[in-house]
RNA sequence: UGGGGAAUAGUCUAAUGGCAAGACAGCGGACUCUGACUCCGUUAAUCUAGGUUCGAAUCCUAGUUCCCCAGCCA
């Protein structure tokens, strides 16, 4: 690690210093997900986090771990989806894949070890009652009338509580801590609940399931989890997550340590509020590109290299932040722009005739790949005498600094000629420019300015008429909100700041002819327009997804 | 108003008692067969008030503001 590419955070120090100090010889960290929703772009922070470390210092790894112990909410499919994401995005567990679940009967087994110590009851409160004997935050709570009944009676209770015998909700098992403890956590939590439920890897073999705080702990330790990273919101879980491991005859006992979520401005990142955009249907699915899920920004053709170094480059701290949209964006581009062929296409066409150049000639004109990297290659562009140019290219009464065509002035075709606009075309019913006639200079060909011509400035795409291939549809995405922060204001529904020209389709594109046999998945860069994905090929039937546009200093003034 | 956290340019992150630095955004310019890319320049910050110290973003005291917690969710 040199001084320049140290990437340097509070957790990686503390780790270091554990290292240097003799705390531990190697290091494990988990990422570990609860297979009920789809993973975003925070998600993608924790990930980068906890496989990052496993990269970067020795001896280290990360486990992925399905943090399963709520059966109705979860189902294998999540399973399938998150890891098929984490692959996706670069990281690899290799043989180390855990359950919660398969921890099942260990837990049983501490659960019983902590009724025996006496520091666990099974309590007969329902859910109302418990709330209300729980107190509140500035008063304490009563102990439960079942807190001091004997360990007999307890194990005799919890195991009915295992085999079936209560309905759910009928009992609990809960640990005897302090019901008058400032921290609410603390005051008798709740360690096994009843669900008669299918779980989607024990089935039936169990009816009653260990809640998040005895679970975690204990999968940690079980697992030798040197740093367990999570969000600031554990924090006041972490006393517990202690007690638990103090209590408990254990090998080690695993760090946790929390930072902050990642938030970022023009999106929504909770799982909850991303479900509820699916379900009513204010995007198409989960994977919709206009999503901050991972499998949306695949779709969208985002890099997963471009979130990697987004994700490092966005820090971590404990401090409620909220990132910038725009450098999630700048990542794409930096990455899109190294890495994309250039093409050329045409949105929204109006038809040129180059009056002066020969009926039925076609040349074939040369262009590189990528001007920068000449080892990406060139090839041949079809020109003739009519040809699409973008209707955005031409304006009858330009304002001062518009470089590209209008009446009388001159442009030039990439990789081609310049022309000049000679006569302008009108539908006389709706008054719509629907042609222009133009003339060319051939001694311009290729960028060329003769002796004594002044240079164009302006250069636009084009694509020829008779020689191009039709996109059937091409998806321009824009940000799914239109304020930085909807959810801000919590009066107001953040769905209100909806950005109603999120999606447009555009149906009638010209592409340049070399596009036809695109495949699926390929990125390319339309010049002068954006970053766009392959999204299907059927024998010429070609839809794309606009990634992001270029940079456009242009649209600002 | 109980408990737990956090405060550095517009945003995010460094600086761990010794020149407040970097990225993104903004602005200006150069370059350019992409109004892209690239390059150069530039605007802009230590929550407040005291204290310790030769010296404080950093240590101490008091305050202010913001976030989280009362699921048999994670």
């Amino acid at each position: 690690m040199n001084e320049l590419d140290r990437p340097t955070n509070f957790i990686k120090h503390i780790i270091e210093e554990d290292i240097k100090t003799g705390k531990h010889d190697k290091i494990v960290t988990r990422f570990p997900p609860e297979p009920n929703g789809y993973l975003h772009i925070g998600h993608a922070k924790s990930i980068c986090l906890n496989f990052g470390i496993a990269k970067e210092f020795e001896n280290a790894k990360c486990n992925l771990r399905f943090d399963d112990t709520n059966p109705v909410k979860e189902n294998v499919d999540y399973v399938k989806a998150i890891q098929d994401d984490i692959k996706w995005l670069g990281f690899d567990w290799e043989n180390r894949l855990y359950f919660a679940s398969d921890y099942y009967q260990k837990l049983y087994e501490y659960a019983v070890d902590l009724i025996k110590q006496g520091k666990a009851y099974v309590c007969s409160l329902n859910a109302d009652q418990m709330r209300e004997y729980r107190g509140t935050l500035t008063e304490p709570g009563r102990e439960s009338p079942d807190c001091n009944n004997s360990i007999e009676m307890n194990l005799e209770l919890f195991e009915k509580m295992k085999n079936g015998e209560f309905a759910e909700g009928e009992k609990v098992l809960r640990a005897k801590i302090d019901m008058a403890s400032p921290n609410i956590n603390m005051r008798d939590p709740v360690i096994y609940r009843i669900k008669h439920a299918h779980h989607h890897r024990t089935g039936r073999d169990w009816l009653i399931f260990p809640m998040y705080d005895f679970t975690h702990c204990l999968s940690d330790m079980l697992e030798g989890i040197t740093h367990s990273l999570c969000t600031l919101e554990f924090e006041d879980h972490r006393p517990l997550y202690d007690w638990y491991l103090d209590n408990l005859n254990t090998p080690c006992h695993p760090r946790q340590i929390e930072f902050a979520r990642l938030n970022l401005t023009y999106t929504v990142l909770s799982k909850r509020k991303l479900l509820e955009l699916v379900e009513e249907k204010f995007v198409d699915s989960w994977d919709d590109p206009r999503m901050p899920t991972l499998r949306g920004m695949r779709r969208r053709g985002y890099p997963a290299v471009a979130i990697r170094k987004f994700c490092d480059l966005i820090g971590l701290t404990k401090k409620d932040s909220c990132i910038d949209v725009a450098l999630l964006e700048n990542c794409v581009r930096e990455e899109l722009n190294e890495t994309s062929l250039r093409r050329m296409a045409v949105l929204d066409p109006i038809k040129v005739v180059i009056t002066n150049y020969p009926e039925n000639e076609v040349e074939y004109l040369e262009a590189s790949n990528h001007p920068k990297q000449p080892e990406m290659g060139k090839r041949k562009i079809p020109f003739a005498r009519e040809i699409y140019i973008e209707r955005d290219d031409f304006m009858e009464e330009p304002p001062k600094k518009f470089y590209r065509l209008a009446p009388g002035a001159e442009v030039r075709l990439r990789y081609g000629y310049v022309i000049k606009c000679e006569k302008v075309i009108k539908d006389s019913m709706t008054g719509k420019v629907t042609e222009l006639h133009c003339s060319y200079d051939k001694d311009t060909k290729g960028g060329v300015t003769p002796e004594g011509k002044k240079k164009v400035k302006g250069i636009i795409h084009w694509v020829a008429i008779n020689h191009c291939q039709r996109a059937n549809s091409i998806k321009l995405y824009d940000r799914l909100f239109t304020v930085p922060f909807p959810t801000q204001d919590k009066d107001i529904d953040y769905k209100t700041h909806i950005n109603p020209n999120s999606l447009s389709v555009i149906n009638n594109a010209k592409l340049e002819i070399n596009l036809s046999n695109a495949e699926v998945g390929d990125c390319f860069q339309f010049e002068r327009l954006g970053y766009f994905v392959v999204t299907a090929n059927n024998n010429g039937y070609l839809e794309f997804n606009r990634t992001i546009s270029l940079r456009d200093s242009w649209a600002k003034v």
